[in-house]
DNA sequence: AAAAAAGAGTTGCAAGTGCAACAAAAAAAC
DNA sequence: GTTTTTTTGTTGCACTTGCAACTCTTTTTT
């Protein structure tokens, strides 16, 4: 069993008792399959036991933005995105994915479950590491110009990878995504960077040279 | 004393209680002044008793961004913004702040106070409301156009506000930057979205014809 | 009440960006 | 190994947007 962030720090035995008080279902996807669609209106929160899904909204001109990508024991919920969309959550390879009630998660149940204390702690740094990293999506998308949205980007990754050789974690079209800019577009940057030797990069790699 | 999000639900001796036990300072500031500055960085976290602030970036252009309007009851810590950025709470009316260190609000005490499991539940709340601005916030900044990004805000607000006149919550440069866009190319854009009788606008009154 | 500052509203122009429509390379499927 | 699909890389063009430089109005300060 992977290390599942929201239930860190309680026992296995624990865990399960308390996925069965709060009549969990787990579910089986294969890749490109939906787990939920019009997320936005659901009260169920999801746990990745195995695999990886994209929260995806469909835009209506038909273009599409990833909203998160998230893997083995990372959780989502009605927290995960604004109510006013229409969203869909994709399983990008198989997974194994632990529904229940976000209810479950907030309100103590009355037996007062001494492990109840750790998930709603666990809760807190989730909501936490969420929301930093929503801050960092903004930072990036409040930049103007697609030069300082891609240089804002890689700095950051940067900054996590620890290194100035990134890789991105996800492909071009993914990327020109997240950033919210047109593709080819964003190449076009990518081969201004280039030439004036801010960066090498091919594919997925990418070098700064600042 | 005003309703503190954070403390909703502990009697109010509790919460003096527990603000000692916080070390936590209560502060004055005046207009316009600095509450705390390379906030990326501190651990503290701050309580608006009365006031109002706004959380800012400044870049390295000279202009800045609005990250955040707090009001009363509300409050700011870490989690309201990405580490990499240069921010500043300030206080845009005459403010009294309390301030402690986050680390209280998440870590039980060993005396394991009775109220402290309301506070982590009241935080849980804070946080997933932050979380679903935030997302909101990043649903409009991932449109592609100035006109997108305004409908998509007026919505949002229209929703909130439950009808179709709409009274903007700042001013217009404010909400310019607030989109991350120029504030005349967004005056352009709403005389365009008069002029196709989308709507009816006179400065931070908005109604929507659709 | 007058002066100063802040905000709203406008416009020309240059630069940046999105779109469409490709070709080439790489990866996945057969 | 060959075919099919996905991803990367490129370019011309039109249109949107940012920037600068204003005027006019409203609000705040003295």
């Amino acid at each position: 069993m992977p290390t599942i962030k929201a239930f860190e720090g309680i026992e296995d035995e624990n865990v399960k008792k308390m996925l069965m008080c709060f009549q969990a279902k787990t579910l089986h996807y294969k890749k490109d399959t939906t787990v939920l669609s019009n997320f936005g209106n659901t009260t169920q929160v999801g746990v990745i036991e195995h695999g990886e899904v994209e929260i995806i909204r469909y835009n209506y001109n038909g273009t599409r933005t990833i909203i998160e990508t998230l893997g083995e024991g990372d959780i989502f919920g009605s927290f995960s995105a604004s109510a006013s969309e229409e969203l869909y959550v994709i399983a990008t390879t198989e997974s194994d994915i632990i529904l229940f009630e976000y209810a479950h998660l907030i309100n103590r149940c009355k037996k007062n479950c001494p492990y109840h204390n750790q998930l709603i702690d666990n809760m807190v740094q989730i909501l936490s590491n969420k929301l930093m990293q929503n801050n960092e999506r903004i930072e990036i998308l409040t930049k103007k110009t697609i030069r300082d949205k891609l240089l804002a980007y890689f700095n950051i990754l940067s900054k996590k990878q620890i290194r100035k050789n990134i890789t991105l974690p996800f492909n071009l079209t993914d990327l020109a995504d997240y950033l919210s800019i047109d593709r080819s577009a964003m190449m076009r940057e990518i081969k201004n960077l280039k030439e004036e030797g801010l960066i090498e990069s091919k594919g997925k790699k990418i070098c700064l040279h600042y």
